[in-house]
DNA sequence: TCGAGCGATGTAATCCTTTACATCGACTTT
DNA sequence: AAAGTCGATGTAAAGGATTACATCGCTCGA
């Protein structure tokens, strides 16, 4: 039937409320033999605090919410495995959210924040939901939210991510170091900070070598399709070295150029962004920018604990190290 | 500062709490004139009702849980994706725990069952927390639990997933149609029925044209490195078909194979399981059997639904149809 | 021997919403 | 004009747990 409640315990046991409740929360405060009494009712009633009561009552929930634009992109898998852990330590649980790129979407698991079902929020993606204005404009930095990867300065919220201008810079100098001239990018959505910053670095790195000009410049959705789209036009117009501004999307294109009857690395070099997991085994095994997914995860949720505890640091942006990572997508030219 | 409660509406526009809450929850039992000025004050303070409240008054959380036993494996990043577009339609949202496989952690997440927190719970992984077991004692085929993809009967849960030994039967009949008669398996771990049952088909098949003793089976835990270590082996046992039990093996084993000095499709065909999305961006594209993902999240909740919705009519046990895709990474033999 | 001090436990207010039931005014019906 | 309806709103009792504060025995010191 219906769970057994606080009450039922106490009665069954033979003391209050108060002290079921200690023996739960507090095991210390209460006498051994009181709490063997106790646990044994707990046990064989099968009690489980109900927790809506119990956040109610303390407003914690001991729980944060992860929210992902795309779930099914293993990029965010890693992240959230870092999160996951370093919340785990901190005595808090994760949830996570789905939410397909939809701003409606977003907007309904922020309010598991603004209801308090959720005691904070690490979003991945780039836009603050709009339902979470008013509690920025109420609490600043103070807000129990941080956002992990797409850091965009405008939106005012603490940030853990890696320096995408540097590193989509690396990239193109990687390129060219090996003797491409003319090259190509599939960015993500003009939306997306982080596509802005890799691109940013990325024309930074071809001006310098006075190559801006004869770069080709195409936007893509990180989806492996949506590179592969882009690849026959590409190829037409000569390039040899392809910047693809993630993993998925470079398997995408070294698939179409094949399709093409070409060959990577033989006659187009392509270098990804992310390495994921599989990147290492896809043939041939991926150049990529790494980023430290884990520890994304990890030090945001750090940030955002500090936050809760009334931590008084503000430290609002971390900025974590990349790595070009070199496999056999690319090599010298000719 | 704090969040505002429905006390201070009430107080500011002039009304009871029961009002506001009847704007919120059913709007057309109030006034037009009421409600507006109701709504107006709402807004001007950011309310937003505190669900902990309510979900202690009304025993509703609007909310399933989906646990999946690796969020990293895209697999099942599909299962969610359906099972949340179905959840929405319910008037339910859904959140994902990842449990990496650790018993406790399932424990916690099934917590929130007991709990309350949320209404339902779908469980990915092949195990039954141990929490719910009194749960279950109790309610039996009416506790809101159901499995997808790791059907077991003897946990007596509700479940959705394919016919996985006639799966493994299609792909060992695949394989040796093409002339396979050295065919090399790379399991699940043991505990895992999905992976007993596919073996079963597979030793099946093969029993039927007289290859039983040919067969080479080895266990793998669906991790592309998994497979990858099993290949120098495999290929020393003259292995010229090989059936992995999901697409990361399989590309964890055409990249050793490659490694090895050797082709696929040429000198050793590749067969996995599940289709992921880059399956047919892989290199050679991946013959695989394909699993209508989307559909069996999407079922999963309708049955949970429907336990909830006190519907009578108990269906347990879903089979959903699979479909063997050939691409490029099996041929005929020679 | 008496009171201070202390550990263990009980009492009851509180967290915020929902909702059954009561109330109230206005309108219809006869 | 009295009685009955009906729609809109208010009143107050849950719902289950936590915790400040009160209480109750005891022990210990003087």
């Amino acid at each position: 039937m219906s769970m057994p409640t606080i009450i039922q315990v106490a009665a069954m046991a033979g003391v209050s409320t108060a002290t079921v409740s200690r023996v739960m929360s507090h095991p210390d405060r209460v006498a051994e033999a009181t709490r063997r009494r106790v646990l044994e009712v707990v046990e064989s009633l099968g009690y489980k605090p109900n927790v809506a009561a119990r956040t109610l009552r303390t407003l914690r929930a001991a729980k944060i919410l992860v929210t992902v634009p795309d779930i099914s992109n293993p990029f965010f898998a890693s992240v959230i495995r870092g999160a996951e852990e370093a919340a785990r330590d901190a005595g808090y649980a994760v949830v996570v959210g789905d939410t397909r790129h939809d701003p409606s979407i977003e907007d309904q698991y922020a309010d598991m924040l603004s209801s308090r079902e959720v005691d904070g929020l690490i979003f991945l993606g780039h836009r603050l939901p709009d339902n979470l204005r008013p509690l920025m404009a109420m609490q600043g930095a103070r807000a129990p939210v941080v956002n992990g990867c797409e850091y965009s300065p405008d939106i005012g919220v603490p940030s853990v991510h890696i320096d995408n201008a540097a590193a989509g810079c690396d990239a193109v100098e990687h390129l060219i170091g090996l003797g491409h001239h003319d090259i190509g990018l599939v960015t993500g959505p003009h939306v997306s900070p982080i596509s802005r910053d890799r691109l940013a670095g990325a024309m930074q790195a071809a001006e310098r070598h006075g190559l801006r000009d004869r770069l080709q410049v195409r936007v893509g959705d990180y989806s492996a399709q949506s590179s592969a789209d882009h690849v026959p036009d590409l190829v037409a117009q000569g390039v040899t070295g392809l910047f693809c501004f993630s993993d998925e999307m470079a398997m995408g294109a070294i698939s179409a150029i094949r399709q093409a009857g070409l060959s990577c690395p033989d006659d187009i070099s392509v270098i990804g962004f992310d390495d994921l997991p599989l990147a290492r085994f896809f043939q041939p095994g991926l150049t990529t920018i790494a980023q430290p997914k884990g520890r994304i995860g990890q030090q945001a949720v750090e940030l955002l604990v500090n936050i809760l505890q009334g931590g008084d640091s503000p430290v609002s942006q971390i900025t974590l190290p990349h790595e070009l990572v070199v496999r056999s997508s690319t090599r010298l030219i000719g």
